[in-house]
DNA sequence: CGTTTCGTTGATGAGGTTCAAGACCAGTGG
DNA sequence: CCACTGGTCTTGAACCTCATCAACGAAACG
């Protein structure tokens, strides 16, 4: 089962929800006006099913995208073919926008997790407008500051928490709520999610049956907590 | 002994060596004649001791960094005090400038190997300064988006390598010959290499015994490669 | 309703951490 | 010059976490 890297189905019109996930980027909120409507310019919407390989380590790196709908998952192969994840993209997320003032040429892989709808962007012509507004320059800065202290919070979490530790830490992160009782649905598969925190499947779902003496259920994407702050503990 | 955050020494005058490598940075290089001087107006040199706290974890983050010379390395901690190195910061390095368009508080700790010297930068002078001057923002975004993709390439090789093949790596990339026999002096103490890799120190030590069989031998931070080639087939 | 993908569970082993002990080395002071 | 000291590095042993492989059960999907 090759996966290609086929031609995108080019979708010229963005519909409605598509294009309130675009504005409310980082990338896009806070852009003037004008910039705003140049940088709408250089974007393209592109549709992909599920599996799809957006772009290969090494190939010449002439767009960089934001995740409109669906997960996109950035990850690198070793000599073996072994892969192991990057980071996991959602919607309002821009990847490969390091490359802007980067590289030539991708340093990852980048392969849709499911159906997905991606804004597509003109490197050059972002790069040009970088250049010139202040406001694009600034956006640029304010996302790759964000995604490089993620990074290195991903660093410090492989480097310092077990497998269970890391996925309290993603429950707490995705329920916003300071102690009791409450439930995630997780937003995708559990192995995207295994490869986020650097796990195997396998691992992952030991992770969870070992906090279930914390009061943590699953059930399908439904995880249940029974207390919030005696996971915090963990 | 408690590695306490006590003054700095002040030094208004910055030597030649120091300027040159402060000079030779992504940073300042690329930089107009007029924003090189504004940017310069923002800097303060100073030396701290081995071992000195140069921030910590949650402090409010006024400056960034630039190693001139010696080491710095970046850490978090756990619950139980346990430290992971995030980063190891070498002459001619800029630190926290993820935090010119991020958090207001620094996200690490950072702390000197050994005695260095380093520029120190005021936030708010430079955030300005990369809001009116293009110059100055994409020397920054350069600065930011390699830091980015070196963090991702951690990350990737934490969850892809093993300890022998971490060690290889580095070796590989601190001696840039094709083939045949070389040596590589570490610049640090062997803890250092150990925490940049993300191992034990007793881990380095066991990796660099096991290339033996590949034809590298270590005294003292001298490491001899008997083949480079054969290094990076690990 | 079969087929396929996904998730769980068990058994096993590799890779690293931790702890403890000793080797090595440079500096210091008798 | 030698003995002592403090730091760094290495080595061994026990333990632990997690990856891997294989088998099975459970959904998802046509």
């Amino acid at each position: 089962m090759e996966k290609h890297t086929a031609p995108m189905n080019k979708s010229l019109k963005i519909n409605n929800r598509d294009k309130a996930v675009l504005m409310r980027t980082p990338f896009m909120t806070g852009l003037g006006a004008d910039t705003l409507v140049k940088m709408m310019n250089a974007v393209t919407i592109t549709s992909i099913p599920a599996r799809q390989v957006v772009f290969r380590e090494s190939m010449p790196a002439d767009f960089f995208f934001c995740v409109l709908s669906g997960y996109v998952r950035l990850y690198r192969l070793n000599r073996e073919g072994r892969e192991a994840d990057i980071r996991v993209c959602g919607p309002g997320d821009t990847f490969a926008e390091c490359l802007i003032f980067g590289d030539d040429f991708y340093r990852f892989n980048a392969q849709a997790a499911e159906n997905a709808t991606l804004a597509r962007f003109d490197m050059r012509a972002v790069r040009q407008l970088a250049e010139r507004e202040p406001d694009a320059a600034r956006a640029i800065m304010t996302c790759l500051s964000h995604h490089l202290l993620t990074a290195m919070d991903c660093v410090a979490n492989d480097r310092l928490h077990t497998a269970p530790q890391r996925v309290a830490e993603y429950l707490l992160k995705s329920c916003p709520i300071d102690g009791g009782p409450a439930s995630v649905r997780l937003p995708f598969q559990k192995s995207l999610l295994a490869g986020m925190l650097g796990l195997a499947p396998e691992a992952l779902s030991r992770a969870f049956s070992s906090l279930r003496r914390v009061g943590v259920t699953v059930r399908g994407r439904l995880v249940q907590i029974g207390d919030v702050s005696a996971l915090r503990d963990i």
